[in-house]
RNA sequence: UGGGGAGUCGCCAAGCUGGUCAAGGCACCGGAUUUUGAUUCCGGUAUUCGAGGGUUCGAAUCCUUCCUCCCCAGCCA
């Protein structure tokens, strides 16, 4: 079987036929190239997953390459720790941007030269307004705005003002550079937007080399340009703002900065996810208010905690694409991710056994001290994989939800008088079991028949409906699972329910799920305990756990819950 | 009540220069294999494209009216 993520086949989307239709009229000359522009002031979530995949997707099936690209315009906001960050992930991701890796704070002297070509064209001026001033004259959405009393100074005035701003002769605030527009133009984002603005604060890279700052808007358009992007891939929310991107490229095109065709803007709808949030804002509130235990917390939708979980890359990738690009708005279910990560878990890891809610089961015709070791395949679906022993003895600890004393309907595993076998070992009987004073089970009985043994003749003599799967209590290694659900109890957190009044809003953390980590001592099969950080392994009957990257010692790892396996008793809920 | 987007099966999503076009994926439902109630494998699943009206021999695709949702009034990105 092929992954999809593995193959160069993608669906159409509008974003394919636009390159298509470029490519038709050489517009680029067959030349791909996009661009991942993150700012460096948070940590990545699988809404950038989304994007870095399309991105990169994209310039790969074209031949083309994807630039990493730091949009570090906005000096107060933004650390060195969320670069590094950023460039582990998408590395982590598997996507390689060559020597395309970029700063827009390398471009500061050529979008100065840029914002002064503006200024002498006419098309850019010192606005001295303060920002309250600036905001009451911007108008409404339905009412034009006011032009600001220094949009006519002169040339000349506007030049010696920007250069005095550059040398830090204004506090912040003083002064801003604008577009010289239209007040009064339906497009908010085209009544005269800021360009540049006054800002003492130390970048993590100019360090105190500038006190002004260009905007995103100005900044982006120029960056793009420069590097020679092809299509300029954003999300819906930058669609108003496309306007003002070419407006700015056709000037400075006009004033000899960069060469045409220009790179285009195209807008896609972000990701939403069911039973999280993607917003940066909501992230940092769960880390800052102790909801999580860091920006790397499994439960969190960021891609390092995706990565500790043991979501794998292929799984993202094989999202990206079952998911598809368009520009309506969306919410995927929590489970189509899941069920990438299950489909790529399911040929990568392989096969172990663990316990993770022990009852002991003893098979009281199973002589005292005996063991015997049984063969366990590592991968049912790939036997080059070999076999591995796992020990058997009169002991075991079996799953405490595989016994009923009096069982339901379709219950087909373990209770008095029922036969079942017992995975890569023997076929057992159950003769009965005790109990606490509180009625608690606390040892289950059976009997198994010797001639039953996994791999003799005699095995396919036994049909069972059960199988179920044990660890022998002699030889077991105990270690901290961490069992992990959904962060929110709700598919929308935050988001209006039915019946909710009108007036309320209703606040995310409130949608949080009490239950959402578990941590238990499982009981584990030997082997297990040598496994190393991030390795990947289904422990067979219950999913997919990866081995913390962070708290798991030598001979000692710690399990992530990744993923469950599917499970046909469940269906038809959610 | 300005401007910009979007509404196709439970969830995504092709198609939107009008004529086997209602693709595909996921989910779901059957059935077969199976020492994971897993995997795999077959088969099924929208007379219908937000609603109404119109043009046409023929419309998801064109026109029109209406409804719903999202984004924009940072010296954030």
């Amino acid at each position: 079987m092929t992954l999809a993520a593995n193959s160069s086949v993608s669906a159409s989307n509008f974003i394919r036929n636009a390159v298509d239709d470029d490519n038709r009229t050489g517009k680029w000359e067959g030349r791909v190239e996009t661009r991942f522009p993150p700012e460096p002031n948070g940590y990545l979530h699988y809404g950038h997953a989304k994007s870095i995949c399309l991105n990169f997707g994209l310039a790969e099936s074209y031949g083309g390459v994807c630039h990493l690209r730091f949009d570090d315009t906005n000096p107060a906001k933004e650390d060195r720790e969320y670069v590094d960050a950023i460039v582990e992930a998408v590395r982590w991701l598997g996507f390689d941007w060559r020597q395309h890796l970029y700063f827009a704070s390398d471009y500061f002297d050529i979008m100065y030269a840029c914002a002064e070509s503006l200024i002498k064209a006419g098309k850019a001026y010192v606005d001295s307004q303060s920002a309250d001033e600036m905001r009451a004259n911007r108008g409404t959405l339905t009412e034009p705005g006011i032009d600001s009393p220094c949009r006519d100074r002169s040339v000349d005035e506007n030049l010696d003002l920007f250069r005095r701003m550059k040398a830090g002769e204004f506090a912040d605030g003083a002064h801003v550079l604008r577009a010289r527009i239209d007040m009064a133009s339906p497009n908010i984002n085209l009544r005269d937007p800021a360009v540049y603005r006054i800002r003492r604060a130390t970048h993590h890279r100019t360090g105190d080399k500038w006190c002004i700052y260009p905007m995103y808007t100005f900044a982006h358009p120029i960056e793009d340009a420069i590097e020679n992007v092809t299509h300029s891939i954003c999300t819906m929310e930058f669609e108003d703002q496309r306007p003002f991107y070419e407006w700015l490229l056709e000037a400075l095109a006009d004033a000899g900065h960069f060469p045409r065709p220009l790179p285009r803007q195209i807008e896609f709808a972000r990701l939403n996810l069911t039973y999280t949030v993607l917003s940066k804002r909501k992230l940092i509130q769960l880390v800052d208010g102790g909801y999580v235990t860091g920006w790397n917390d499994p439960r969190l939708p960021t891609l390092s905690g995706a990565r500790r979980r043991g979501f794998t890359p292929e799984g993202f990738r094989l999202f990206a694409e079952r998911i598809g690009v368009a520009k309506a708005d969306s919410w995927i279910d929590m489970s189509v991710l899941e069920e990438c990560m299950r489909e790529h878990l399911n040929e990568a890891a392989p096969r172990r056994i663990a316990v993770l809610d022990p009852l002991k089961l003893v098979l009281t015709n199973y002589p005292e001290g005996q063991s015997e070791p049984c063969q366990a395949p590592n991968h049912p679906l790939k036997p080059e994989l070999g076999k591995r022993d796992i020990p058997f003895g009169r002991e075991l600890w079996i799953e405490r939800e595989d016994f009923m004393e009096t069982p339901v309907k379709g219950f087909r595993r373990l209770y008095p008088g029922n036969i079942v076998r017992l995975r890569y070992g023997y076929v057992v009987r159950c003769t009965g079991c005790e109990k606490d004073a509180d009625g608690r089970v606390v040892t289950v009985f059976a009997e198994y028949f010797p001639d039953s043994r996994s791999g003799t003749p005699g095995a396919d003599n036994y049909k069972t409906k059960g199988n179920l799967h044990w660890v022998c209590a002699a030889n077991a290694y105990t270690a901290e699972v961490r069992l992990y659900d959904r962060l929110f109890a709700y598919p929308y957190p935050g988001q209006r329910r039915e019946g909710d009044p009108e007036d309320i809003e209703r606040d995310f953390l409130d949608d949080l799920n009490p239950g959402s980590i578990r941590i238990v001592q499982a009981r584990l099969e030997p082997a297990l305990r040598a496994a190393h950080p991030e390795e990947r392994f289904q422990f067979e009957r219950h999913g997919y756990f990866a081995v913390d990257r962070f708290d798991s010692a030598e001979g000692a790892p710690v399990f992530n819950f990744t993923v469950t396996l599917k499970d046909s008793r469940t269906k038809g809920g959610k």
